[in-house]
RNA sequence: CGGGGUGUAGCUCAGCCUGGUAGAGCACUUGCUUCGGGAGCAAGGGGCCGGAGGUUCAAAUCCUCUCACCCCGACCA
């Protein structure tokens, strides 16, 4: 490609809209523009990395033996009732209805379809395990689009869903998603990590979430320092403490704590390590409201509570009128000596002795409280999300000595075992070997397309621009000759090594144009080609072209006949 | 959904408080010079000041309504 002929709609002032520096780089190298809100065109360059990612996927999931198929981005409310998610989806699906005011939805994602269709193709356990996929853009309409394509409500992804025979075979496919996963994301060219996952409103048993590990990521994961422990943050266990509980050295006080409210507040005025204080949360229960309990440096794990029996699910907070109806006192003064509601502490929570919490009376606090003496002994659950240097629950129990350690990550990819949630609802059937109909078992496998392009930014970027890891580079040589339109010479030397590296199978962008070289380096790191060829008459004296990676900090000369070559040995495709 | 903010040239923004009929930089067009890290000079083109209504002799500017976009919050006890 000659930059003559392409878009190449670079800007240099960043646009007052993008926070993270994906989204910025991605407008000003000219790869996105914004339509709407959550909602982009992708422009020449852009589509190039998206193909690219995109090619990777479909290659990969092909060698792991699953069928590419395509499904309707509009999908009739039909099959979305039956499975019980038209009423159970929130604001988040997209509901339109059609000139007959019959009611369809932008699809969010495709059980209900993929169920529907395999329930009339497939009939006997013959045809089984069978894997379906699509690329195709889904809608979600986000409570807060942000951060350009990486949480957009229009995105591209890749899903796929498994049907099995049995629980064994989804197993089985489960495993070959998650190798073809790894495979896909370190031919990316990203550091990423698998990490064990809630399953969250998808349903179903077992899933990993695949991370690409970047400072910006909106995930929180948990890694552990010595082994393999990988999880996020919503899933990891907290283990309770080891050893016995302190015994109580003093008589609890009540006292005042005027405009006292946070944790913060309440320790710094009364001097106390906020781990010695506690916080007490009301959530809904399933029988009236629920008291959680975490220790003051500690911070609730919304997820494990909610999966607590007693409470409701979804997670709701007590409004202030509840609270004050439940406690007595305003939130900043709650605490659970008294309370006549459920208890629930955090395991950490339930070891402590000798700790604040509030009165249950506006401005007030209690010190030197104890379980088991000023209160009753509290039903004790792992509550709170693990912070930083605690150790590693490896599979529930202590039999690795190691540490977490908390990163950020941005999730491009998330595999489930799903069980029989859509073809039980959906009665997607078939024939076992004894001719009995089952109930077939099945898997689902998302990847966010248009959220790797993002994700290999935030990890791959410097201050001129983007840096392309080769597997997904626009172009993989930027040749810049330096007068082109001056030197006949340099134009023929340019337009050939221009045709020798496309027949070698390189995308290579001559930048033609009849711009200064500042210019042209500028948006070539900009846009962030990997490789650099510059030549001038200069050069061409010698017999030399000039290279230069991305990464290096300065040029070295290549003789001209070996520039194709050595640029061959050194694109990793 | 709650709170805050912003809509003026393709982009980034000034002008608004204190009404008087439209500005800068970048980008774009033309010419000359320049030519290895986003050039200089000169001349140009480009805006129903988000939309509707109101106040006024007069509205980008004041008032009301509306739309769009951005940010923060929805773990707070």
């Amino acid at each position: 490609m000659r930059t003559s002929k392409f878009l190449l709609s670079t800007v240099r002032e960043t646009p007052a809209e993008a926070e993270t520096i994906s989204h910025k780089l991605m407008l000003r190298a000219g790869m996105i523009r914004k339509l709407a809100a959550g909602v982009y065109n992708w422009l020449p360059l852009g589509l190039r990395t998206l193909r690219k990612v995109e090619s990777i996927v479909r290659q990969e999931m092909n060698r792991a033996g699953a069928q590419e198929v395509l499904m309707p981005a509009v999908q009739p409310a039909e099959l979305w009732q039956e499975s019980g998610r038209w009423d159970q989806y929130g604001p988040e699906l997209l509901r339109i209805k059609d000139r007959h005011q019959r009611d369809f939805c932008f699809g969010p994602t495709h059980e209900e379809i993929i169920t529907d269709l395999i329930r009339r193709e497939i009939k006997s356990y013959r045809q089984l395990p069978a894997n379906f996929y699509q690329i195709q853009m889904k809608f979600r309409d986000e409570i807060r689009p942000r951060f350009g394509v990486m949480r957009a409500r229009e995105f591209l992804m890749k899903d796929a869903y498994s049907f099995h025979a049995n629980e064994a075979s989804l197993m089985e496919t489960y495993q070959t998603m998650y190798d073809t996963y790894s495979r896909i994301f370190a031919r990316v060219g990203l550091e990423f990590r698998a990490v064990d996952a809630d399953t969250g409103a998808i349903g179903g048993r077992a899933s990993h979430e695949f991370h690409v590990l970047a400072e910006s990521g909106e995930d929180a994961i948990a890694l552990c320092n010595t082994c393999r422990y990988a999880a996020n943050v919503e899933l990891a266990p907290a283990l309770p403490p080891m050893g016995k509980r302190d015994p109580a050295t003093k008589s609890m006080q009540t006292v005042d704590t005027p405009n006292a409210k946070t944790i913060e507040e309440v320790s710094k005025f009364l001097k106390v390590d906020p781990a010695q204080t506690v916080k007490t949360l009301l959530v809904k229960g399933t029988g009236g409201a629920v008291a959680l309990v975490v220790r003051g440096d500690h911070e609730l794990n919304e997820v494990k509570a909610a999966k607590l029996p007693q409470v409701m699910k979804p997670l709701e907070f007590l409004t202030p009128g509840e609270v004050t109806l439940a406690a007595g006192c305003e939130p900043g003064s709650i605490g659970p000596v008294g309370l006549k509601i459920t208890v629930i502490a955090d395991e950490s929570a339930a070891r402590l002795s000798d700790f604040v919490c509030g009165a249950n009376v506006n401005g007030k606090h209690l010190i030197n409280v104890n379980w088991g003496r000023d209160l009753p002994e509290p039903m004790a659950a792992d509550l709170r999300k693990v912070v930083e240097g605690d150790p590693c629950p490896d599979g529930g129990e202590r039999n690795c000595a190691g540490k977490l350690t908390i990163r950020r990550g941005i999730e491009v990819g998330h595999i489930f075992q799903l069980g029989t949630k859509y073809s039980e609802a959906m009665n997607a059937t078939c024939l076992d070997e004894t001719g009995k109909s089952v109930i077939m078992p099945m898997g689902c496998y998302g990847i966010g397309v248009s959220r790797i392009v993002a994700a290999a930014i935030e990890q791959n970027h410097d201050d001129n621009g983007i840096v392309w890891p080769d597997a997904i580079a626009p172009f993989h040589v930027a040749l810049v000759p330096i007068g082109y339109h001056k030197s006949a010479a340099v134009r023929e030397t340019m337009d050939k090594l221009y045709a020798d590296l496309t027949a070698a199978g390189l995308d290579v962008l001559l930048d033609d144009r009849d711009e200064r070289p500042g210019v042209m380096f500028a948006d070539m790191d900009l846009v962030g080609i990997p490789h650099r060829l510059v030549l001038g008459d200069k050069g061409l004296a010698k017999g030399m072209a000039e290279y230069k990676g991305r990464r290096d900090k300065a040029p070295r000369d290549i003789p001209l006949a070996e520039v194709v070559t050595q640029l061959q040995g050194m694109v990793k495709l």
